[in-house]
Parts: structure tokens; C-alpha cells; sequence
DNA sequence: GGATAGCCGGAGAGCGCTCTCCCATTCTCC
DNA sequence: GGAGAATGGGAGAGCGCTCTCCGGCTATCC
């Protein structure tokens, strides 16, 4: 930390570098950013200037002329605009939600051994959306990760049309030429019923989320077909919206009207979570007397009692996937938006 | 989006703006920083070419001169860094952890009305703290908010070192000429004792988190003298790490040595769970055979059944007041640290 | 009416860095 | 040994912005 040299008051620049070196500042940049030979001596030279100044290199500076800021986005999209109070709903539950901690996860692990970190943004309104528009036209970050929890949020359309590099989790509602990760929904849904079937359940009933999704219309064909498949035509349905209170009330709808229901399969853990206590408390065992199985595989689904059978969706994979491609589209402007579907995987645990 | 004017080829600049005004960029910066009278027929035509042209300020300009990044960094810190595998295993519970997502609601509540955002940053190595040090060194950003789980993380005390404005979540270890919030941990205790001594428990354990931290040990404290002070002069301890199985592993441990035991406080709401499902399989009715109290009432504590009655710890409030604090800071150099305690609150639910 | 003050716009100097030229030196090969 | 190529360092022009200074203008006051 010893300074000594730069006179300058304040942080010592190449300048200062390059005097204590007795070399040009050019040099020192080269040696710093490690592009062209320089001969050994003078590497060495301005290496122990750099240690002796203290030397930093200024970021802004630095991305003044390269034109990249070294930083993307992480936007966290998609609350109901006209509903005044979705906004904090949205905020606690996505934030809140362990779903979020592991998307994190998957982004930091690409991101940390290139020395990048994300910046977290929330766009819940129009201006919160503009904003985030305007934050990566003004170069603060070089392109976007969005994760929507609305199928039909205008962010992704936004960032395509302003020409930002851009990667979502999870297929919009309406095409959108940007790259996405998706899960292969069906297949997952399509994974719990045989598993259910295998048990000789043959009274399922699903609790999905909201409709609107298309992943969620696709986790509940892919059930229903398989089901269907198997003999089993009708597979009652309650809509939930993904809270475990939401899970709990449409557990109660379902078990009022089949009262001899024998499986659930629920969209997703929090869910299957609520709707295990209202099972219990109505004195359902399970698995014994009613299967119950989840969908993501998120933490919860393990600790919680019964601890949860679920398709896993390998989330962080996926967040790491999308930082990947994000990464390309910025390295390359001209690339294709491409999609990357990913396996899901039936992890059996105690509740089916 | 209409572009027209930049011939350019990039992105519209202040010069683009001012050309297209017919005014010079010195009045352009005025009117888009709003500092300085303008005539405000000038202002007009300004705001006007700044729609025609679709300017966005650059950041990294403006950064250059203004020597202010306008971002912070929330640093999650502190694995182990002598034990290889504590690295992944920290990433995981921190990240996951709700505990996090209320960190960030609160940093993020702060910010977000001040158009700020958190680069996110995790600092589990000598190398990552480094890193985070020249982060700010190079003016990435302005400060640090820091959370550590380990009660002597160096981080702090190498921030403070080099001069960079950052405020910590919980004090320290040793003590760091850093600002920080903090929770009267006594106080949660003593909140959590007198209600367990109020409902006639007269042989409670506790189950407490890591002694090394400075929190454990006041909340250990605060328990024992409480107890101490109603006659109950021995509480039996066994310690966790804060997970769910190091809480269950704690719970057996007290079970098999007290099988009398009436009551648990435990350090987290995750072990109190982890303490519940232990206690159920063993035949105890909670809160009737057994009352547990957790600490920190996170989005679990509702969710799990039994509901957990526990010691609420404000942490959005206390993230908030942490950006607070370091935005005092970075615009006032010389504000000496101080340290802001919140106070707990006892919330009941169904297990005590 | 002239001197002084106040207001507002423009000119221009950088902020710290990268990167393209350019030039000096050494190497290579006939 | 001399021409050509390669190698490695320096000079200097900006990147897009802010901000100080300056100058021209109008308002104010004796």
C-alpha cells in the first residue's frame, strides 16, 4: 500500500507507473494488459513499478475507449404492471425465493473466474424497464440476463428491439428473437407421471401455476398426455400461483371435489410444500396414502417434511448457460439467438 | 429509437446532441444534469435533440471525470479459507439462503429510488478479497457493503486499510474503524427466554450457532442470564452451524443427553426447523411436549409447520441503513464510523 | 448615463486509458 | 555485408464527458 510517488493526490495512473519505470505509458499499458511482447527486463521493470505505486487501473478510463464495461446485468423482470400492489409481492417473493439465489449461483460461477461480476437490477414497472434499457445504452453493463417470472413481460421484446445483447430464462410467450434456456417441460411432467403410474396411482390430480406460462401449459400437457397414455383420461386441475398459500388453497379445492384423490403432482416445491400440509392436516399420509411430487428441485424440497420427490431443473446449469451466451452475443453482435433446452431429472425422495 | 443524425456510427454523443440543438455540449451536459440555469427555451430544444438523436449519457465518460461510479458493490464474504471445501459449501448456504434475499430486498429498497444498483461480488479466498479491494481501488465502485458469515473474515479490516468507504453487516470480531449495523442479539435472547419462562418451561436448551461470532456468543449470553435471573441456572448447549442438519444433529445430541428438556432456543430458524423435525420423529408433540423458538424469522419460519415462533431480526431495515450509512460515507470522507442496532421482536406462531 | 453586478452560453482543457502509427533496433537470409 | 523482415518501444490522438473560466448580455443602482 505505500504510495511515495504519485504526487497527484490521487490514485497514481500509468503516468506515474510509466515514470517510476522510466518506460512510456504505453508500455506500461501493454504490460499491464499483457498484449504484445515486451522484453522481460522492462516487464519486470514495470511490474515493480506497478507494486511500488500502488497502480489500479481506472475502469472508467479503461472503458471510455475499449467501449465494454466488463459488467452485465442481472434483471430480475416482470411484475404485473397494473396491479399496484404486485410490485412488492414480486419483490419478496422472487428475491426471497431460493430460485433466485440459485440463478445467482449459476451466474457467478461463469462470471467469477473472468473477474466480472453482475450488477442487480429489478424492473417491475414501465420506467423500471426503460431504465434498464437506458443503463446498458449508456455502457454500464455489455448486455442483460433477464429472469421474468411473467410470461408476457415486454423487457425481452425491449432489449431486442434496442439492438442489446440479451439472454432469457425460460421461452417468452411471444417469440422474441433473443437466445434463451429452457427447460424441457414435459418431459419433466411426463417424468412424474410414470413415476406415479409405476406407484399405481390412478387418481392424479395437478396443481399448476398460472396458466398463462407456456412452461406451465407444457408441464401440465406433458402430464395429462402421459397420464392419458397410461389409461388415465381425466386429471383434475386446480390453479395455483406458485406461493405455498396458492399451493394450500388449491390442495383444499381439489380434495373437496376428489375426495379420493391419490397423487399430486404440483408445478412447482413451494407448492407441493403446502399442499403436504394440507394433506396432513385433513389426515392424508404420504406417501402411503397420496403421492405427492414437486417440480425444481429448489432447497426447500429437501429439508422440508415429508422431504419432497421433484423433477429437478438444474437451474444453476442453466443460469450459467445463459451467462455463456450472453457472453458470446456481446463477443460476437452478429450471432443467431439460439436456444438451449435442458434435461430434467426425477429425484426421488420421500413424499413419492 | 430514430437515430437520423449520429453519422457516427455508434452511439449518439453529447456532440451529436448539442449539433442537433445548435447549442454547445457545455449547455447540452447542463441541461441533461439540470445544474446551472438554462433559458428554458434552450432546455426545450435541448430535451428535444436528446429524443430526435436517442442519447444515453456514457457512464464511463461521465465516470472519468466525475470520479464517482455511481455503484456499489454487496460483497458476501468469508469462507473459510483453509478448509478447500468451504468454498462451495459457503456459496451454496449464502446464496440459497433467504437470509441473502432479505439483504438484498433491503440494499436494493435503498437504491433503487436513487437509480442505483449492487454489483454483486463473493469473496471467499485471499485472492477474491484482493479483488474486491482493487475493484473499488479502480473505481468500480464507490463502497462496499459486506456480509460476512465468518466472524474474523479479514475483508473488513483490509477495506478499512485501504481507505475504501464500506459498512459491514454485524460487528466484527475485532474491531474495524468501519461503520456497521448490527442487532441487539441480548436483547433477542432475553425476548425469546422470558417468553419460554412465561409459558412454564422450566428445562430449555439452546442450540447455538458457530461461538466463534461475536452474535452467537451475545445471544448464548442473553439466554443464560435471562434464565439465570428466573432461577434456571444451567442451560444445556450444544452447537450447530447454522444448517438444517447441524440443528438436527444438535437437537439428537440434547435429546439423547436430556430427555426431560421442555424447550429449544435455537440460534437460526433453520436449525429450530431442523430441531422440530428431529423432536417430531421422536414422539414430542411442539409446542406441547417441546416449545421451540428460532431466531432471524425469514420466509421459512412461516412456511414450515409448525409455524415457528421466533426472534424477528429486521434485516431488510438493517441493509437499507447499511446503504444508507455508505452512501454518508462516500460523500463524506471524513464521517467517522458509528454503529446502528436494531432492535429484535418477538414473533409468535405456533411452536412456543 | 455609466459603472457594477448578475446571468447564461461557449470554449477548451483535461479525466486515465488504449491503440494506431511510426521509428529504431536486431535478426534473417542470400 | 546489405536488403528485407521482424521485433519492441514511444508519441500522440482521441474515447465522451464535466467543469472552470471567460465573455457578452441584460438588469440594477447611484
Amino acid at each position: 500500500m505505500s504510495r511515495g510517488f504519485g504526487r497527484s493526490a490521487g490514485a497514481p495512473t500509468l503516468e506515474d507507473v510509466a515514470r517510476a519505470a522510466g518506460v512510456s505509458r504505453a508500455t506500461v499499458s501493454r504490460v499491464v494488459n499483457g498484449v504484445r511482447n515486451v522484453d522481460p527486463v522492462i516487464q519486470d521493470a514495470v511490474r515493480r513499478a506497478v507494486a511500488a505505486t500502488g497502480y489500479a487501473p481506472n475502469r472508467a478510463a479503461r472503458s471510455l475507449v475499449t467501449r465494454r464495461a466488463e459488467t452485465i446485468a442481472l434483471v430480475v423482470s416482470g411484475a404485473d404492471d397494473d396491479s399496484p400492489s404486485a410490485s412488492t409481492a414480486f419483490a419478496g417473493r422472487t428475491v426471497t425465493d431460493p430460485f433466485f439465489g440459485r440463478v445467482v449461483t449459476g451466474v457467478v460461477q461463469f462470471l467469477r473466474p473472468r473477474s466480472m461480476h453482475p450488477v442487480l437490477m429489478f424492473a417491475e414497472s414501465p420506467a423500471d424497464r426503460d431504465h434498464v434499457v437506458s443503463y446498458l445504452r449508456q455502457g454500464s453493463a455489455d448486455g442483460a440476463l433477464v429472469v421474468s417470472n411473467h410470461a408476457d413481460d415486454p423487457l425481452p421484446a425491449q432489449l431486442a428491439a434496442a439492438g442489446l445483447p440479451a439472454v432469457v430464462f425460460a421461452r417468452p410467450a411471444l417469440p422474441v428473437p433473443l437466445s434463451c434456456v429452457d427447460l424441457d417441460h414435459r418431459e419433466g411432467a411426463r417424468l412424474a407421471a410414470e413415476h406415479l403410474l409405476a406407484l399405481g396411482r390412478a387418481r392424479p390430480v395437478t396443481i399448476t401455476g398460472p396458466t398463462a406460462l407456456p412452461a406451465v401449459q407444457e408441464r401440465l400437457g406433458g402430464f395429462r398426455d402421459t397420464m392419458a397414455r397410461h389409461g388415465v383420461t381425466a386429471v383434475p386441475v386446480a390453479e395455483g400461483g406458485f406461493s405455498q398459500e396458492s399451493g394450500e388453497a388449491a390442495m383444499a379445492r381439489l380434495l373437496a371435489r376428489h375426495p379420493d384423490l391419490d397423487a399430486v403432482f404440483a408445478a412447482n416445491d413451494v407448492m407441493a410444500q403446502g399442499a403436504c400440509h394440507v394433506l396432513r392436516d385433513r389426515g392424508r399420509r404420504i406417501p402411503e396414502d397420496v403421492a405427492v411430487i414437486g417440480f425444481d428441485d429448489g432447497p426447500v424440497a429437501a429439508s422440508c417434511r415429508p422431504a419432497l420427490t421433484t423433477v429437478r431443473q438444474p437451474v444453476e446449469d442453466m443460469a450459467a448457460e445463459m451467462a455463456r451466451l450472453l457472453q458470446g452475443h456481446i463477443e460476437h453482435p452478429d450471432r443467431p439467438a439460439t436456444t438451449v433446452v435442458f434435461a430434467p431429472r426425477l429425484v426421488l425422495r420421500e413424499s413419492a
